[in-house]
DNA sequence: GTCGGAACAT
DNA sequence: ATGTTCCGAC
């Protein structure tokens, strides 16, 4: 049945150019990745046509119900073509998530999750607005105002030859009379339009039924609307795709990569995120709203792409803290390290800071021993931390986060940025995020600390390493037994 | 409903 | 890695 699925081939990535395989890893390229529920929700959340099927609890920073799961199951499965897929199995992976702290259970109230927000996306949307009767209908976290209003500064387009189909046509940020009606949940989904390309699905989400119908015939040229944050002359060459002009400076034809603020979703990418000492909302976890206007003018400004791409790959971003749209680029992409995060010596942290007994621990590539068994044996966490973190994760969950998510003490590591001047906010930004990962590591580990050993283990051994875990030659395979772990650990 | 383990798929 | 599918337990 998948015969239909189409999906969008990776860009060739021509001109020699290499690109990391997660770079590939779009929302339509295909394998695992395709997108992500949690993206999925939020692009549901995000439209006006899916209220009534799913949408932002009111008052509750985050929180949404599946009003009808049935429904969200339905679509969920049609964009994954899946069509098996139920509230049960979505709900299953939606359930993943607690793990991974990008959602969790709102405990009594059936149907209803919540975003982990001040962590997560926060940081990472600073464009998107509460405003559940706005134009942008279903919202998002309450952000600082100033980000709705922030328009982009022109970027330099380069001149993308293969652009696909407009893959990631702005139809997410449809005006709600757009697309009023849904779709029709009975129809079921035709081989036609399974053809269609990843391009299409939105449309067909939010097309009312006589236009996906009409859709399976002929295809038509999909009505491409501007995004809401599109202007005339933004990108002269492509002026209906948002996503026609790659961030990434010019590189035609091999990838555009799309770059997204909502990035760092996934536990690996935690440590990627924009470090609160660089983003005004960084402060995600505590003084969130006292920020520095000219951070907030850099920060903005470096994410300005990012953010009508912000459903597109949650990936791309984080790790190319060097290569957003520019006011100026100083720094060529071939020239910039294609892992940055991986030449990063680990962070100083606590753990770290024990077992780092040379100061020049990063690589250890000489090293003889990797001590493997380290990982494994698990000490004893630090109780009193962990107690801490239980204790104010309960508070969030338990006391329904009457704390504001905002006001969650962070001691960061790093000391505010003194803007400098005769450098780009990017440069700032950037640089900052190249030299300063300890924040974002401390922030793991803080993660970490919230979670249950077993669940940290499975996390390592899910290769999400980050800093815990320094990069080191691992013997082919021989740690491969997550479940072995698990259940070792479990005895 | 919700949870999470397990096996499996991509 | 991120689900999907199935399922027993609560």
């Amino acid at each position: 049945m998948k015969a239909g699925c189409s999906i969008v081939d990776k860009p060739e990535g021509g001109g020699g150019y290499h690109f990391p395989e997660w770079a590939y890893k779009t929302e339509s390229s295909p394998g695992s990745r395709q997108i992500q529920l949690w993206h999925f929700i939020l692009e549901l959340l995000q439209k006006e046509e899916f209220r009534h099927v799913i949408a932002w609890q009111q008052g509750e920073y985050g929180e949404f119900v599946i009003k009808d799961p049935d429904e969200v199951a339905r679509l969920w499965g049609r964009r994954k073509c899946k069509p098996q897929m139920n509230y049960d199995k979505l709900s299953r992976a939606l359930r993943y998530y607690y793990n991974k702290r990008i959602l969790h259970k709102t405990k009594g109230k059936r149907f209803t999750y919540k975003f982990n927000f001040n962590k997560l996306v926060m940081p990472n949307y600073p464009f998107i607005n509460i405003r559940p009767n706005g134009v942008v209908p279903q919202s998002a976290p309450p952000v600082p105002t100033a980000s709705s209003r922030f328009h982009f500064p022109p970027l330099e387009p380069h001149s993308p030859t293969e652009e696909g189909p407009g893959r990631f046509a702005a139809a997410s940020l449809l005006p709600p009379h757009a697309e009023p009606a849904l779709p029709d949940p009975e129809r079921k989904a035709e081989p036609a339009e399974l053809e269609e390309s990843a391009a299409d699905w939105r449309r067909e989400l939010l097309a009312p039924p006589h236009a996906a119908a009409a859709a399976a015939g002929p295809k038509r040229k999909p009505e491409v609307v501007l995004p809401l944050f599109s202007r005339p002359g933004m990108f002269p060459e492509h002026p209906h795709s948002p996503f026609a002009v790659s961030p990434l400076p010019g590189r035609p034809g091999v990838l555009n990569v799309p770059i997204s603020p909502a990035l760092s979703l996934t536990p690996t990418l935690f440590s990627y995120s924009p470090s609160p000492g660089l983003s005004p909302f960084a402060a995600a976890g505590s003084s969130c709203f006292s920020f520095n206007p000219e951070e907030m003018k850099h920060y903005l400004h470096s994410q300005a792409c990012s953010v009508f791409n912000y459903h597109l790959s949650p990936r791309t971003f984080p790790r190319y803290p060097l290569v957003v749209p520019p006011l100026q680029c100083p720094v060529p992409l071939e020239e910039q390290p294609q892992f940055p995060i991986k030449l990063q010596p680990p962070p100083a942290g606590r753990k770290n800071r024990e077992r780092l007994e040379s100061p020049e621990g990063g690589t250890n590539s000489g090293n003889s021993k990797p001590e493997p068994p380290r990982v494994k044996v698990e000490p004893a966490p630090d109780k009193e931390e962990e107690e801490a973190e239980k204790r104010e994760e309960e508070e969030e969950e338990e006391e329904e986060e009457k704390a504001a998510v905002f006001a969650r003490p962070a001691a960061p590591a790093w000391a505010p940025v003194p803007a400098q001047p005769g450098s780009s906010g990017e440069e700032n930004v950037e640089k900052q995020a190249r030299d300063c990962p300890g924040d974002a590591a401390a922030q793991e580990r803080r993660e970490d600390a919230l979670m249950p050993p077993k669940l940290r283990l499975k996390r390592r051994w899910n290769g999400d390493s980050r800093q815990e875990m320094p990069e080191e030659p691992r013997p082919n395979g021989i740690w491969h037994l997550p479940k072995a772990v698990a259940a070792a650990s479990d005895t």
